[in-house]
DNA sequence: CATAAATTTGACTCTTGAGTCAAATTTATT
DNA sequence: AATAAATTTGACTCAAGAGTCAAATTTATG
């Protein structure tokens, strides 16, 4: 491998996975304690390093935060376009999902962070456009359980919220380290959302 | 009436309920924009006073939020301790509750705050402490319905995380202002909750 | 109307934590 | 080894907001 082709791109790959892992570090903290109940300090001495090394891999603690939410909704989008091997109903699809979101907020280190008004105006829009979107993307799928007649009637976005709801205050109260394994939160809460809606 | 005694009475009565507005008001304001995204000034133009005129009813603005916190949970054990008329089933009762435990969140300015981190240690674990009792109330609700066979078999933690989550969650995207009224929020959220865990 | 208590105000102080900067040190490249 | 870039550091500045205090004003009571 030619060094001067190799070594800029590692530096590019460290600065880039440090960068995640400050990120990633900062997401669980804002999780755990709350946005302004961490500082900055504290985030970087988790890593080991001091706050302008921090602020090396970082503008400021705001965009830490506004990442966080877009590596969340990146997640969602991403599990939301995967289609689906098998075809299924409107219901069976939408349980199939949901297991997955539950998923994705237990096992992996992801969190739905509640802190989107201590974001920028632009920020905060551009986070609550995305997830809008999501919201949409969902509740068009039960619409569709609804015309397929596997979802029963009702208006699609309250049924939606509710489900919804009791996904994303999972991260209020699960802990990565409790006793509970996230694998029986999805199946548990993949049942209780499918009867909860099904016809 | 003597002076003497109806006086000094109006006083504090005046006192309460001043103080009471300004707790409401607290709450309002954390409620939509987070706790640290309020300032005390603010809460206090909000009521049209001056900051000191605040913590002339106020001794911080951590005790504020503490009170909130109870405010909350002195509703929801209100509504636990009201005995129902007639005697249901587990799931019946349990759906009344829930019921009600919406109606609260939505039609009175009550909510159910995420800012727990942002008290004192002691007050912290009161707060919790008080969570807990309520969650652990419910969760011997839910373990009665399925003795007496109105509701399916499974972890009673789960079940109650789930559609408490659906609850608390509320918070975080109704607004009183909004367009849903808050008796069809109970009514699709009573029906999901039930036959989410129906047996 | 005089007096005392209740209520409100303007003008402070103090702390915390975000963000900066110039200099030092480490790491890669020739 | 010399040099340049990347990385890290200690020591700052600055702003926001919580909380205070002595004095002014309003309200109730004799």
């Amino acid at each position: 491998m030619d060094a001067r082709v190799k070594a800029p791109f590692d530096r590019e790959k460290q600065f880039a996975s440090k960068r995640r892992a400050v990120i990633r570090s900062a997401g669980q903290a804002f999780r755990r304690r709350g946005y302004h109940n961490t500082s900055m300090i504290q985030i970087a001495k988790t890593l080991g390093l001091t706050k302008p090394a921090l602020y090396y891999y970082v503008k400021n603690k705001e965009e830490v935060l506004f990442e966080c939410h877009l590596i969340a909704y990146d997640a969602m989008d991403e599990i939301l376009n995967t289609k689906p091997e098998a075809t299924h109903n409107g219901l069976d699809y939408l349980e199939a999902l949901y297991v997955e979101f539950v998923g994705l907020l237990t096992e992996s280190g992801v969190s739905v962070l509640t802190d989107v008004d201590s974001l920028t105006e632009s920020n905060k829009s551009s986070v609550l456009e995305r997830r809008n979107k999501i919201e949409r993307k969902i509740i068009q799928l039960v619409k569709s359980g609804q015309k397929d007649g596997s979802i029963r009637k009702g208006d699609p976005r309250l049924i939606v919220f509710f489900f919804m709801g009791a996904l994303n205050w999972l991260n209020a109260w699960y802990d990565a380290s409790g006793r509970i394994a996230g694998e029986d939160i999805a199946k548990s809460f993949g049942q209780q959302m499918r009867a909860g809606i099904a016809a």
